[in-house]
DNA sequence: AGCCTCTTGCA
DNA sequence: GCAAGAGGC
């Protein structure tokens, strides 16, 4: 019998456009796809509560596809290192195909895996993004730090590789044991706090293919016009799909020629990912090295507010509770919430990344790593230091006639549009009348926000001072 | 991918 | 009295 390969998949959870298992396939041989959870080797960046709700899921539907297709797939739970070579040893397997991976705690570790299975070989192709970062770089030879340029490079790069089909069929190879899903204990017990998950979302391949023709059919000529209202149903929610490599890039490109300006979202996505690429201290610590003097606070009981969704600012509050009860959270309220955090309250923007990592479906090293520097001014690219998101003026804007609000804060659904966003600002009859009283129904605004915006511009100018 | 203040133009 | 635009932070 011939030997077979192993293809290891771990955030390319598709069948359609996978080039690496195209390149196992390519072999001819039999091929064994295997999922590893490994909790130990990621440290701070074992998936979150949510994206093991999301995994679950997802890997019980790829396993579905894969019998279909003739090759079943194979859990094992331990080291990447141990658990692939101990596979490689049972199977006979004579290669190990792989994506490319881009966080760089998985870089360091495939390098202990190829140590570990050698003279096997770890064969990795690129199924996370557009282009391997390499492949972008200015004249110079430097890495883009500025989005808009970046972008430019990459359209001018040349087309974008068309995404290839899924198999028809995949040759199996020989029976080998897998761990059960349900063991692993993915989806949370007690207390089962995924309902409103469940309610928001169809995880897995199939789910992600539905998602982005509904999308294309029905949202892409909207989207320019209704991306920044959270209220409406504007933007693509493509993003937990794309965390666990459940829909390909390169087929959302292709998928939206019609709208360039949603192509900048899948080039925002590139671009952090080439950000954490050439920084791999992105996630925990400033790119800019002055901002390590940052004086910023410490504030359990602002942290906790702003957690729960009980700041007392409205929008604010109405996006860590969508957050909270979908796993998601609209990117114009993902802005504000963040300025809120790092420049109202000043607390580390660091926080704001490990509590987004664990609540979020579509948590993603890069995209929250360089998002979140971003917003605190300390990033690439970053707002500058003096713009500060005014929560109720956003609010306004963004949500006007607070349908947004009114959904996730609910206790404030009969205030009228023109307090909705600044319950404190109506009058003591109105707010009587709406059935809301101030630290009783709902807090009173934990930091008063002109004074926080103060406080922060204070501290971002002496830090500009020192620089 | 801001906010604020000031100015201007018009009622 | 205000909306809209310019320019500084």
């Amino acid at each position: 019998m011939t030997a077979p390969v192993l293809l290891w998949l771990r955030r390319e959870l598709r069948l359609t456009d996978n080039p690496a298992l195209r390149a196992a396939l390519a072999t001819g041989r039999p091929v064994i796809p295997v999922f590893v959870l490994d909790d130990e080797t990621p440290g701070a960046w074992a998936p979150g509560g949510a994206s093991r709700w999301w995994l679950h899921h997802s890997l019980a539907a790829l396993g579905a596809d894969l019998v279909r297709l003739g090759a079943p797939l194979v859990l094992r739970r331990g080291r990447l290192d141990f658990e692939i070579a101990r596979l490689v040893a049972e199977t006979g397997a004579v290669e190990v195909h792989a994506g490319t991976p881009t966080e760089p705690w998985a870089r360091a570790a495939y390098r202990t895996v190829i140590d570990a299975i050698a003279p096997v070989k770890l064969r990795c192709t690129m199924t996370a993004l557009l282009h391997h970062p390499d492949e972008i770089r200015t004249q110079a030879g430097t890495p883009y730090g500025v989005f808009t340029p970046f972008g430019r490079a990459v359209r001018a790069h040349g087309p974008i590789a068309l995404p290839e089909p899924a198999p028809a069929d995949i040759p199996g190879g020989a029976a080998v044991a897998s761990d059960d899903l349900e063991s692993w204990g993915l989806l949370p017990a007690a207390p089962d706090w995924a309902g409103g998950l469940r309610t928001a979302w169809s995880p897995g391949e199939a789910g992600a293919q539905a998602r982005l023709r509904e999308f294309v059919a029905e949202g892409l000529d909207q989207y320019r016009a209704r991306r920044d209202l959270p209220g409406t149903d504007g933007t693509s929610r493509l993003s937990p799909f794309f965390a666990w490599g459940e829909i390909s890039p390169r087929q959302v490109w292709h998928s939206s020629a019609a709208c360039e300006k949603f192509r900048d979202e899948v080039l925002w996505r590139e671009f952090a990912a080439h950000l954490l690429w050439h920084n791999p201290t992105l996630p925990d610590a400033p790119l800019r090295a002055e901002f390590a003097a940052m004086p910023w606070r410490d504030d359990q009981a602002g942290l906790r507010a702003w957690q729960r969704g009980q700041t007392g600012i409205p929008i604010v509050d109405a996006g860590m509770r969508q957050l909270w009860h979908t796993g998601w959270m609209h990117n114009r309220v993902r802005m504000i919430v963040a300025s809120f955090l790092v420049k109202h309250l000043m607390l580390p923007w660091q926080l704001g990344e490990a509590w987004f990592w664990d609540t979020l479906v579509d948590a993603d090293l890069a995209q929250n790593a360089a998002s979140w520097q971003w917003v605190a001014g300390s990033g690439a690219d970053a707002a500058p230091y003096f713009r500060v998101f005014n929560p109720v003026l956003q609010g306004r804007k963004f949500d006007p006639d607070g349908a947004y609000v009114r959904r996730y804060v609910p206790e404030l659904a009969l205030l009228p549009d023109s307090v909705v966003h600044a319950p404190w600002e109506a009058p003591a009859l109105v707010r009587e009348a709406a059935g809301i009283r101030l630290g009783a129904t709902y807090p009173a605004p934990v930091v008063e926000l002109a004074a926080g915006r103060d406080r922060a511009l204070q501290a971002f100018a002496a830090l500009r001072k020192v620089a």
